[in-house]
DNA sequence: CTGAAAGCGCTTACAG
DNA sequence: CTGAAAGCGCTTACAG
């Protein structure tokens, strides 16, 4: 059992195989500069001493850190799982690994996770949390090409000079809205995600669009919430107190969805006969909730690797910042809404 | 803007305290061993300079890589989060920085993945997946004080000889069935994980001494699993072909419990009317789940917290590995179980 | 196609 | 209490 301070390094290798330093490191780095059979020589010696590349040493060399950071608001909402997932297979291909921090909700940690960017440990950050303030933007490092090396996923960072990838959540929104109206809906109310909250916002403006072009103005009713299942089961006694009680309600995330169900259950009544359920987010166990709970659906793997593909392009000095991308979501239709005859 | 190749060094700090860079490095390092006045020059060129440490540099140095490696069989696994929070408070506060890996859920990955550790680019493991081949261990570089620094959590991993941390998974399983046996019923199946997996196995045993010691040996049913919220509705088809339906299913998850309680809704039956049920882990969705799930709680956080702990000991020289502990698991009582009259 | 040599930014044993 | 100097393990521009 070898001791840890005993790892071969390059010197064995090149002394076993009879040839400098560098031609190992060509060897191992850029085989093609290298005579076939030096390079033969070099992998058997490799092979023997079970020699192993030291990170730490390259990345020193290089100048870089190997890993970008991941911040997400919260490790524990399933919501982000899949777009990490996405992150991390395009990440490995290319040779990075992912540090995932995480901010805790109010995004307090965020400039704390920011110094691994200005003590290089990390070489680019992707933003899962739409919190970014100026004073950190202009205090980052930049890459090669002079751009900053973080990318904003799905929450965009208002103002910040940084790419962005997401959904158009405008659009989305509007989309459920309009569903919920194909259905026969009139009375639609709007529980939203927290005020300050740039998705927040942007599905409210969905929800009032495809109200008002309904001819819907009159019945917009947003219910504040803070994406908490819990701010889904504390709606219901709100539901209540309304004079004309809406049909159907359009959940800013599917938490609260689930979490509006089950208030509504404890209160004696039913999902959808009571009233109606739209999602947002399509998270894992929206299929299965009881009710299945009908909502938008993320691309959220390809969210992430399309998130990662560019910013190894900033990293790399090709792309510039700033450019925002949006991918398609869709619509899926469950069994939390019921159709009204109108 | 500072480029990224232009950020302050050691050296730029020592030019402007006019110190060497030794002092500097001591300065942040160890503060005692430098005289007061030396100390606030040094601090005063830091501030001056914005410098921070680099990383590699300092990893190359003290011959680690300063990031401990996690290893989880699903990141989309909302059980896992909780344990990562723990792990990643106490690695943070020691300077540590997290790599996460997924290892898929087949373990395909894991060795790959241990390839972490022998490039030095994590001085750790903690594996929450419970596979760990004999010959992946032998190959593993040790620390200091000869020991692996690898810890399996939750699952144990048969035969290595690493340190671990979970719960004792056969007594909670006998905890959850002697519940079901208490509220009055007798005729209880039960939902295993997948065959191979060690946390099936104890489930098994502790439901079966459960049955066993209630003189219930004859009930004893046990119905193949994989964890999955699928083989949770998968099951309800197999209910029905018994003889004598049981009146309460264990299943060894909670993901399981609510596909099976799903299963049943589709099918026109109501838990816990025609079925009662208990879960086991405590996930967050099991608490809003309609209806609200009886289950296992596991201390995650603490899970974590404790896991990370013995790590920082090995990798400090301090523990020995092969240790196993296990911390208190509780039983929560919600409403997927009924009282049986007898 | 290959090697000698410099250097990435730190830390620390040694000497004073 | 502090400094000069060696060295961690790589990579790469330069020369041949």
């Amino acid at each position: 059992m070898e001791k840890h301070d005993t790892r071969p390094t390059i010197q064995d290798v090149a002394q076993i195989a009879g040839v400098s330093t560098a031609t190992v490191s060509r060897t191992l780095q850029k085989p093609e500069l290298v005579r076939e059979k030096t390079r033969i020589a070099v992998q058997d010696a490799v092979r023997k001493t079970g020699y192993r590349i030291n990170s730490a040493a390259q990345n020193l060399r290089r100048n870089r850190a190997g890993s970008v950071l991941v911040i997400v608001p919260d490790i524990g909402n399933t919501f982000f799982s899949e777009i990490l997932l996405g992150i991390e297979q395009i990440a490995s291909e290319a040779g990075y690994t992912i540090l995932i921090g995480d901010a805790s909700k109010d995004g307090s940690r965020t400039e704390g996770l920011m110094d691994f960017l200005r003590n290089g440990k990390a070489d680019g950050a992707l933003l899962l949390n739409g919190y970014l303030p100026d004073q950190v933007i202009s205090s980052l490092p930049t890459s090669d090409g002079g751009n900053i090396p973080v990318i904003s996923v799905c929450e965009a960072v208002p103002e910040a000079n940084i790419a962005h990838v997401g959904i158009d959540n405008k659009a989305a929104a509007k989309a459920a809205v309009d569903h919920l109206i194909t259905q026969g809906h009139q009375k639609i109310a709007h529980l939203s995600g927290p005020e300050s909250n740039i998705l927040t916002q942007l599905r409210i403006k969905g929800y009032e669009t495809a109200m008002r072009e309904a001819g819907l103005g009159d019945h917009i009713s947003i219910l504040p919430g803070d994406f908490s299942i819990q701010s889904g089961i504390d709606v219901v006694a709100q539901l209540f107190d309304k004079p004309a009680r809406p049909t159907a309600l359009f959940c800013a995330n599917d938490e609260m969805a689930m979490g509006a169900a089950f208030g509504l259950t404890q209160a004696g009544l039913k999902v959808p006969d009571d009233l109606s359920l739209m999602g947002f987010d399509d998270i894992q166990f929206a299929r299965t909730f009881i009710p299945p709970i009908s909502t938008i659906h993320q691309p959220r793997s390809e969210i992430g690797k399309l998130a990662m593909h560019k910013l190894l392009k900033i990293l790399n000095g090709e792309a510039i910042t700033q450019e925002h991308s949006n991918l398609e979501f869709s619509l899926i239709q469950r069994q939390s809404v019921r159709k009204i005859q109108t």
